[in-house]
DNA sequence: AGACTTTTAAATGTCTGACAAATAAAAATC
DNA sequence: GATTTTTATTTGTCAGACATTTAAAAGTCT
């Protein structure tokens, strides 16, 4: 019996409520998170074993586990089995993030009411924020990607949710371009997160051609290193992306008095 | 006896795979949390009781308890005990939301090894994307708490963390002054994240001048809706506050080690 | 001795069954 | 009809058990 080995942690987080109304695993787990976000805990660390913990806490064995898995879901921590296997502190890593982030935007604009206009503003001004950078930084692989997504949205049997996927893969190579792997992150939130939204809207052939024609300004300006003239083409492609979104909704309000087909779109899976 | 009263999602994620590596917790916590996403389980609708889902996925009780903990975890149900409770697709606010984006960037910036530069330049080329919206659209209140804060930095017995506190609130009503709720959520990650890496500053009185003098300009510049010059303040600010991050890094190496030892960093404490 | 195989112990993953506590609806009472 | 009591449902917690995985220890053979 190795004793509880949980003695380098003295933080007076570790200790439980009890008159708080909060369940036992979420009292435990928010005291574990506390411990790594403090850095009582470090990357790779091992937690003491569910047994352990148990006794420590003065609880059940399952109710130890669901307070790891409220940590594991959040990437916090990871378990591993076997005889040298237990919870480890789990370096956050940019993917895992990403990951997140994209599902925690997702949902909030999906359940939150947000305007297409809020949403897109905020993200072509993140955006604009990148554009100098990456004039400066970008490498060839990332102009490729964007030469080679625009030539994708050229082809003209594209679903309306393959052209937004092909959109959404261009601007994360323009993100990238700047080379900082933290505005990476927090910009896979305000693009990817917008998605949905996007798919809402229906391209016709004509404002395909628009974008298009923005993205490959856009393109030659960062192959030229023309931070104003790639600022230019972004700010001009949220304002057409905005207009386009209230023409959509316009003529969906007007027709909605009619009978309710509303899956009036253009064909192209047709014969 | 209800049946089991999930008829109405016939998505086809909702069967588990038997094959997979993952734990049985977490597989039907990915498949409850697609049914969100992709809406087929919509707000404030009720999951089946924790029996039901344990029959429908054919698992024991506290499999099923696991699973639903990971999905609080993230705030994407909540739960009520008693007669009517259950588990409840939870609306995502955008104060959940917030929390989780700090928590994941504080996370992320101090286990991966991010230079202060890089974490810097993200935050204030994010920043300044909002300048210009706030400038055009700041309420007298945002200014109020800006001048507040400005006050507060000034005073003389401030500690450096109730400075960087006083500059976190700074800024993030210059944020909230843009009047965009996805940028107030995007930025939060991006400011109040960094905090930690800002903490380990010691600012010294002429510097703490300097950067009072940068937030009165930006307030100034807002109050007078220009946006030019608030963007240019900042983007002073965020060159100082880099030269300063480097002078720290700079006297801070030259005191541990010897002189040979300047790109290697030994800080091991103690002698 | 060294390389391979077997055993063992420790840890997480899962199941069963039970009881406690909260809570809304139904039933009973005044 | 209003108030109180009962009841049924559901989550929260506990105890103990077994299955599975895995690394290390023990054993075995060359």
């Amino acid at each position: 019996m190795p004793a509880t080995s949980w003695n380098h942690v003295r933080s007076p987080a570790m200790k439980l409520d009890p008159n708080s109304p909060a369940d036992l695993s979420a009292q435990i787990a928010a005291a574990i998170r506390e411990a790594i976000v403090n850095g009582d805990l470090i990357v790779d660390e091992r937690l003491p074993s569910e047994a352990e913990l148990a006794e420590h806490f003065a609880v059940s064995r399952p109710t130890v586990r669901e307070a790891l898995k409220r940590l594991a879901a959040q990437s916090l921590i990871r378990t591993q089995r076997g005889a040298a296997g237990g919870a480890f502190v789990n370096r956050l890593s940019f993917q895992d993030a990403y990951a997140q982030q994209v599902t925690t935007s997702t949902l909030l604009l999906s359940m939150n009411a947000v305007s297409f206009d809020t949403a897109c503003e905020a993200r072509y001004a993140l955006e604009r924020a990148c554009a100098p950078l990456s004039a400066e930084r970008r490498s060839a692989d990332h102009l490729a990607t964007m030469r080679a997504e625009i030539h994708r949205q050229r082809q003209p049997g594209l679903t309306d949710e393959a052209f937004c996927d092909s959109d959404v893969a261009f601007h994360r190579a323009l993100v990238d371009g700047a080379g900082n792997p933290v505005l990476s992150y927090q910009l896979a939130g305000a693009v990817e997160g917008m998605q949905p939204l996007m798919n809402m809207i229906t391209f016709t052939a004509r404002s395909r051609e628009r974008i298009v024609a923005l993205h490959t300004e856009i393109a030659d300006a960062l192959e030229a290193r023309q931070a104003a003239a790639a600022d230019a083409a972004l700010q001009e492609l949220a304002r057409y992306t905005m207009a386009l979104a209230r023409d959509v909704m316009r003529r969906r309000a007007k027709k909605s008095g009619t009978a309710a087909a509303r899956s009036a779109r253009p064909d192209e899976s047709g014969p």
